[in-house]
DNA sequence: CGACTGAACGGTTTATAAAGACGTCAACAT
DNA sequence: ATGTTGACGTCTTTATAAACCGTTCAGTCG
């Protein structure tokens, strides 16, 4: 296996080491499942595991790599969702992965851990998630600048500070009690300010053109 | 000493407790430093020390009280420069904070932790300070609602909805590299996005009282 | 020769015992 | 009566040894 991490070119024996260390995983937690666990579950020797992945932490990281991209995808359907205006869009990408975020951590809380884990060891795979999502992000500013709604300059700096605004109702820190309502609520506060704020971007730019036209 | 904590009624001999305390949770941290040590420090027993705090947490956490205050004090005095517009006040706010936030993260580690562990301990103290910095901000939100720069139907909730909006420049967790220069960037492209909310909604509200006096 | 095994190695976690720290209190001092 | 002490109980932290785990690789099997 190479270090890039084809993400689905997987050997039938791949999938099958795949498919049983995330049961564990899921079950157990990272920490607490072993190689010779996952071994026996396939019914292979420890020392084979590595003809197919290079450690451990590379089992994990293909694990949540799905997982994550599932969420991603999810998101994509927001932005690509052919009855949503561009507002209603913004306010579903945000709604949506707030409650990804929320039922990550409250319903699969070790599905949540190896995620923590396997971040504070390859911390890169968190940028690159966060760019991914940020993409689809740029995807529905682009849109909202196109029918006018919006008015955005760079989508890819904009959706930065977009999910910069956002980044408490993704951070895991704040779900302490069954604040999800209070929550949610206050999310939709911050998106509402920011389409107000998109809003006066595009009033004003509509405004300049005007002019020009004159 | 009451369970109510007044914070700065002290006992000359508390001050000596408190201040011999500061130095060591500053230099070797929370952890490592023991109530004997303020003890020998202040030239008297441990015992003693029960006169004047009920426990050791109860110390660190009028230390931190202390530091926290002064940093309230600052935000609070931007709030109140009479040379500052709501809007440049806004800004001012949230950079001193973030200024702060990094400060207190990268030059005063020690001190960063002992907030952690008071915290942890102690949530309440954390929604305490949130609610302070919240009236602070909301007095902004009122001088620009008052001037019609902004409009702010509820302070205080707005106030908590900026506040959010900010977490992630308030938050230590995303401080690990020099990103403070980046960071910043982005901060102020959250303000300018936030500040064109309130423009949109103060140019809606002049519009909406023009048609009340017509 | 390619697929696989399982014993062996170095580093880490766990289990257990010793040491230490927080907080109390009966006694002392002033 | 007020202010202080310091040894003591209980719980936590540290130190040390044993068990374990991830990883490797010489060697087996087909």
């Amino acid at each position: 296996m190479r270090p890039e991490m084809p993400i689905d070119n997987l050997d039938d024996t791949a999938k099958q080491i795949l498919d049983a260390a995330s049961r564990r995983f899921l079950h157990y937690g990272y920490g607490k499942t072993t190689m010779s666990e996952i071994a026996q579950d396939c019914n292979m020797s420890t020392g084979n595991l590595y003809r197919y992945f290079p450690s451990k932490l590379d089992i994990a990281e293909m694990f949540v790599r799905m997982l994550r991209r599932e969420q991603v995808a999810q998101l994509r359907a927001v932005a690509d969702d052919p009855d949503l205006s561009p507002a209603e869009k913004l306010r579903s990408f945000f709604r949506r992965k707030f409650q990804l975020a929320y039922e990550r951590f409250h319903d699969k809380p070790k599905a949540y851990e190896l995620s923590s884990e396997l971040l504070t060891s390859r911390p890169k795979i968190a940028i690159e998630w966060e760019n991914a999502e940020g993409r689809v992000l740029a995807d529905i500013l682009i849109a909202g600048d196109a029918d006018g709604s919006f008015a955005v300059d760079s989508p890819l700096e904009t959706a930065k500070i977009l999910q910069d605004a956002g980044y408490r109702f993704t951070s895991p820190v704040v779900f302490h009690e069954g604040e999800f309502d209070a929550l949610a609520a206050e999310l939709d506060g911050v998106i509402e300010l920011i389409l107000d704020g998109f809003a006066w971007r595009a009033a004003k730019q509509s405004a300049l053109e005007k002019r020009k036209h004159a």
